[in-house]
DNA sequence: CCATTTACGAAACTGGAGTTGCGCAATTCA
DNA sequence: TGAATTGCGCAACTCCAGTTTCGTAAATGG
């Protein structure tokens, strides 16, 4: 069925999109502000809210959208490919920095998106399904390692990645820590190489 | 020496505190309103400004007086200990609830506090450092444990801590998923045993 | 062509955090 | 006692995210 009245002009919402992640990744969530988006894109703030029904709807698109390419692996050798996966969380942790502090940590814009999620309860779903479907994913290749013998029989797949995932998000928001290649490998390490089984 | 001036209401420190973690804990962090808690304690707005400069800096000194209890202790038993520890640490995420979500996850006020700590430098050095002390305390237990062989020798304390610590963050704040004592268990069980030395 | 539907833009409005100015109260020091 | 200092309350103010209203524009269907 053909809709009704005037169409979108679906030029805008790539150009929101693009303006807003760039404010976003430059000036951290309280940087991101509606009126500039709107008067960088070239229009109004309706037409804004029409498409996203608050700020917190727009931040979490642009997230949701840099997150798209974060994609998860098997190649056989869980060690590689978890380093590999968590890496490019890692990496998007990084990318975003709080306003007024570029050399300083995400941890704002970060604990801005989960307040955000919890404020609404649509992304709420939205995002916890998101996550979902990514920790459906890893604990499938923990699993498919499980099974082939790289791993204990008898592991417990679920707190393990709740470990790995957790501790960069812990570092980035909690302590301020780096969460940095070595890190990662160092972290991998730590919750890994003691699962892998015996010769 | 003896201050100048006319001393201040030391009352009033009790009072709005009290009355802050209340609404806190019942209505999340946008459900504390700074002019709400001046009108139940009874003073005005300057009165609250005097002492804390921004809302997110009460905010935070509810939630370091909450967790103030929280004590680590060391019986020789490092999995009870971890245990008793995390629950703890469990039990403070689950008490903060979100506006308008009185069986929802806490995880909104949580993300809010850690963009609180950092918009501003003083609140992140603040809670960075109480973090620093925890983490120490933490790694000095295990440390403790390893030394006198129940953990491996060649054991990482510091990923080991960021791990339990941070799983219990990530399941609150990213995935929504519950955090309760069967999990706690199953998490050290899952991070420790097979760090535990070999009979 | 004309009624209907939806999009758009401009501007005024709302609500809450945070600020400021001022008069008064309480305390110290000379 | 009196000047200086600091705390308090009241009220008006700024600022900005978000909302609402209204007039206009672009499309469809009869």
């Amino acid at each position: 069925m053909v809709p009704r009245g005037r169409p979108r002009d679906t030029q805008v919402d790539e150009r929101v999109l693009r303006i807003a992640a760039a404010l976003l990744l430059e000036r951290g969530y309280t940087g991101l502000s509606i009126d500039e988006v709107a008067e960088q894109a070239g229009v109004a703030k309706t037409t804004l809210y029409r498409r996203w029904p608050a700020k917190d709807h727009l931040a979490v698109a642009v997230v949701a959208r840099l997150q798209a390419d974060d994609e998860i692996t098997d190649t056989g050798d869980i060690r590689a490919d978890l380093v590999n996966y968590l890496e490019k969380i890692a990496a998007g942790l990084n990318r975003m920095r709080a306003a007024g502090h570029r050399e300083g940590p995400s941890a704002g814009t970060v604990g801005e998106l989960v307040a955000a999620a919890a404020r609404h309860e649509d992304i709420g779903r939205l995002t916890r399904k998101q996550y979902a479907e990514r920790n459906t994913l890893a604990l499938a290749l923990i699993e498919a390692a499980r099974v082939r013998g790289e791993l204990r029989a008898d592991l417990d797949a679920e707190p393990l990645f709740d470990q790995l995932a957790g501790a960069l998000y812990y570092r980035v928001m909690i302590t301020g820590a780096p969460v940095d290649r070595a890190y990662v490998e160092r972290l991998v390490s730590s919750a890994l190489e003691r699962n892998l089984t015996c010769p």
